[in-house]
DNA sequence: ATAGGGTCCGTACCATGGTACGGAATCAAG
DNA sequence: CTTGATTCCGTACCATGGTACGGACCCTAT
């Protein structure tokens, strides 16, 4: 059981982020843990809210976006697994997509640096293709 | 010789964002046609407008910002080549970083999907998954 | 000359994912 | 029991790349 800086810290990101998450449901608030609860004490965080941010964090870096992951953190394992599966799909084609047109610009920034390093007379290529071309 | 919205079908923007790159200063406003210039009259735009907006959009698919982009378009084409070349390199390796992160990404979440599909029972890999790992 | 569409301009708003601030309350250590 | 660090909370702000709106003005065709 920690405070909201221990969380922050296990999911390493800051305490704000983790204040925003919760503005935005996807972590939970708990109740605080004073006398009554009622408006006093510090609100206490144990392993599950940390599995949640980790959750968050990992499906992050998997693309998805917050509004994404809020429905994903609101499926159930065991019921659930068709829609899982549907916004997998669906995410691993919009990384494909990306990565495809990443890599077609990449491709094309290299070409144009190769061809700036091998001539040095003459107007700079990089220059000269945005100029003209698209891509 | 266009008007404002010829120029945004030629680049196949909108008039709200050639208006937008105009004040970020990527596009330039052209004096008003009227009889004195003073404020009557509409702005005329010619083929270096278009080549000028061509340029920004065929850059930006390269991944480069806004600013990067202002940048390149100060820089002239015979005199500043070795700054147009550093900034094509930084470029190309965040956009292999990039793709490098969104392929581990990929890769991930397909064996997820298919892990998925292969077994229906047990609770469903894919939310298991980012309950736990860091990716 | 008048109606309509396009232009000009400032300003406000949008989504996305945070980050920062200020004041009050609370908690932990000395 | 006081001091200093945290927490809580609302609210404001940031960057990025646009998008929208409203009123005034201009331009062209009828």
């Amino acid at each position: 059981m920690t405070t909201i800086a221990g969380l922050a810290r296990a999911g390493e990101v800051g305490v704000e982020t983790v204040r925003f998450y919760q503005r935005r449901g996807l972590l939970s608030t708990p109740e605080r843990s004073g006398a009554s609860g009622g408006s006093g004490g510090v609100r206490r965080y144990g392993p599950d809210d940390i599995r949640r941010l980790r959750f968050i964090r990992s499906a992050q870096t998997a693309g998805f976006t917050l509004d994404q992951i809020g429905e994903l953190l609101s499926l159930d394992a065991t019921a659930d697994r068709d829609r899982a599966r549907t916004l997998a799909t669906e995410q691993l084609c919009v990384l494909d997509a990306k990565i495809a047109e990443l890599q077609k610009a990449r491709d094309a920034l290299r070409r144009l640096s190769r061809a700036c390093s091998q001539q040095d007379d003459g107007p700079c290529p990089i220059i000269e293709a945005f100029d003209r071309h698209g891509a």
